[in-house]
DNA sequence: TTCAGGATGCGC
DNA sequence: CGCATCCTGAAA
């Protein structure tokens, strides 16, 4: 069922200004919306990754790294971090202190909204593999490098609150094997059983949160 | 399962 | 210049 997102108001800046290993949690189960002229996509946020440069083997900004990509990440919180990686394009929230270049990766959403223009982007109808992965989640939604360093409490570009899941896991971060001791951080984090979710893990991971 | 695509950064 | 990478779709 789609949801009517001319109803839905992005979040205060307060909610991304937490600290970025409970930023990551708390991401899951809001909304996160792309309008542009074509119209607007909005998908439900399912699965996140915790990047805390300069400690993070794994993070861009390992040993404070200051690069032009990897600039936005020393800012002001709170604004898109968006890079190509070979042919795709990935989105992250950047997190932390000011001067602290922390990130958190959505790697996977759930389509609430627009799934037509979704298929349209993706050249493909299949529901589940239309967004679940950060290089198709952000086809699909229209993200991409014009949005680098976008406050995402504005349009066009924005993050809107949602349900909060009944149960998140977190185990390691996918597709960092080669960063040392920070592959088996367990910092990635997703809607427990969510369908979405770009891969399942089961072997290590850890239930969080548990409403009954 | 392997592999190319191809932006970005780093080291030679 | 060569090589690696927070990935993906197609080929074998």
């Amino acid at each position: 069922m789609e949801v009517n997102i001319n109803l839905i108001s992005a979040l205060n800046e307060d909610f991304l200004l937490q600290p970025t290993l409970q930023l990551a949690p708390s991401l899951l189960g809001c909304l996160l919306v792309k309008e542009t002229e074509e119209g607007t996509a909005a998908g439900i946020i399912v699965e996140t990754e915790a990047y805390i440069g300069p400690m993070d083997k794994a993070a861009h900004s390992y040993n404070n790294r200051r690069t032009k990509r990897t600039e936005i990440m020393f800012h002001h919180p709170g604004v898109a971090y968006t890079y190509v990686m070979h042919t795709h394009t990935l989105f992250n929230v950047v997190s932390g202190e000011e001067g602290k270049p922390e990130a958190v990766l959505v790697r996977a959403v759930e389509p609430v909204a627009g799934i037509d223009l979704m298929i349209n982007r993706r050249s493909m109808s299949d529901s589940v593999n239309l967004t679940n992965g950060p290089g198709k989640l952000t086809k699909a939604l229209g993200i991409n490098m014009e949005d680098y360093g976008h406050p995402l409490t504005k349009k066009p570009l924005f993050i809107a609150k949602g349900t909060s899941p009944e149960s998140i896991s977190s185990g390691k971060r996918i597709g960092i094997d080669n960063s040392g001791e920070a592959r088996d951080y367990p910092w990635r984090f997703w809607i427990t059983g969510n369908r979405y979710v770009s891969r399942h893990q089961i072997a290590d991971s850890v239930k969080l949160l548990n409403k009954s």
